[in-house]
DNA sequence: CAAAATATTAAACGTTGTTTATTAAAAGAA
DNA sequence: TTCTTTTAATAAACAACGTTTAATATTTTG
């Protein structure tokens, strides 16, 4: 095994370059329209290559989704370094979740609304913990409120699902395009309805 | 056109075989897996024969969605028909819609999450309105609520949104799964954990 | 440098949704 | 009713998909 590191980093190289393609496509064009023959064409090599790299179309987008939820956990970098606590690291928090959320739909829907690489994720994964790690986060800044006495909730984990549920309910109705259905002659003023939706909620919780 | 009738009836009545079928089917198995094929072998025809009754499969798929918001909206009668008002009749809505959302996801889906038939929704019919009929019921709930002065809330638009982006995104996130994915330890007590979120948001906001 | 292991490829398989040309059936006029 | 015309149903094919297989090219190893 005398190249065996080159041969290990010529791997490690074309399952970055898959990834990197099917990100690029995925973000233009959603899981149904990036096919493996896109991706192949792109990459400038035979569809059934890539089957030496990854499993399945699945396996590929279990591994994007994962990389989606660190970029989406890095977003909130700056907020877990500062020293804001409570209920304006709430708020931050809130926009920075609908900022990502609007800013990469894809990516989003990937991690929430999508389910093929979720499957994946139960299956394959059992130590998978980023979604956590993300969560975690939240219920912290919840439970700073509630310690604060901020906001009026019943207790941290119902807080959190609540605000959770809330914000994400914003942006996937956003990101389908679902409000415009139902609402159709109140449209002028939602450019940024999503960030005012959130600033009222915490306004009437608190 | 001597029996234009009869054949207008057994158009009409085809129409509605495909129908009922293609929604049995999709109850069971969701988009991607109802397929032409399938439900012209379960109606005993030739795949080609739906097509001389909807243009392609969104077409299908699209009747189903109005048919959805329908069943969605007669869901609310007896709501609408009762005498109750204001914060109980928000309570009775937000759980009558997480009931529909849990016990039809792929109707739910159909309605609130998936895209495909959304776009031929706003492309055929224009005067569509259905979803909207739905969405007037809360903001009349919640504007009941702020004449009573039983929840805070900035003004209706802005609260009917926020109501609704929260069940919404309680249905949606169970539904898809994903809460499990992000809170792995505390899942013993959310087997109904959507109704007891819902009722801690309308404690937080009265 | 030859042999063994591995990666790439072209071609094919079984699916999809959809279209086309042909056959069967129903409708209108005599 | 009978003949013609319009309409519907069909089988077959098309393009595209994810995926598998068998053969070719390329490395790695002894």
């Amino acid at each position: 095994m005398r190249n065996s590191n080159k041969r290990q980093l010529a791997i490690e190289s074309m399952r970055k370059q898959i990834l990197e393609v099917s990100s690029q496509l995925f973000q233009e064009e959603g899981y149904e329209q990036t096919t493996l023959r896109k991706i192949a064409k792109v990459i400038g090599c035979n569809p059934a290559t890539i089957y030496n790299y990854y499993n399945n179309k699945e396996a590929i987008f279990f591994a994007l989704q994962e990389e989606a939820f660190t970029h989406f956990y890095e977003a909130f970098e700056d907020i877990r370094l500062s020293e804001v606590k409570g209920f304006q690291k709430l708020r931050k928090m809130g926009r920075k979740y609908i900022d990502f959320g609007l800013n990469h739909p894809h990516l989003y829907e990937l991690m929430f609304v999508l389910k093929p690489p979720m499957k994946a994720a139960e299956a394959l994964d059992p130590e998978w913990n980023i979604g956590q790690k993300n969560y975690d986060l939240l219920k912290e800044a919840v439970e700073e409120c509630m310690e604060e006495g901020s906001i009026r909730l019943e207790d941290v984990e119902s807080g959190a699902f609540m605000i959770w549920s809330m914000v994400h309910g914003l942006v996937a109705l956003r990101i389908n395009k679902h409000c415009e259905m139902m609402m159709k002659e109140d449209l002028p003023f939602i450019a940024n309805q999503a960030y005012i939706t959130f600033e009222n909620l915490l306004k009437s919780i608190k």
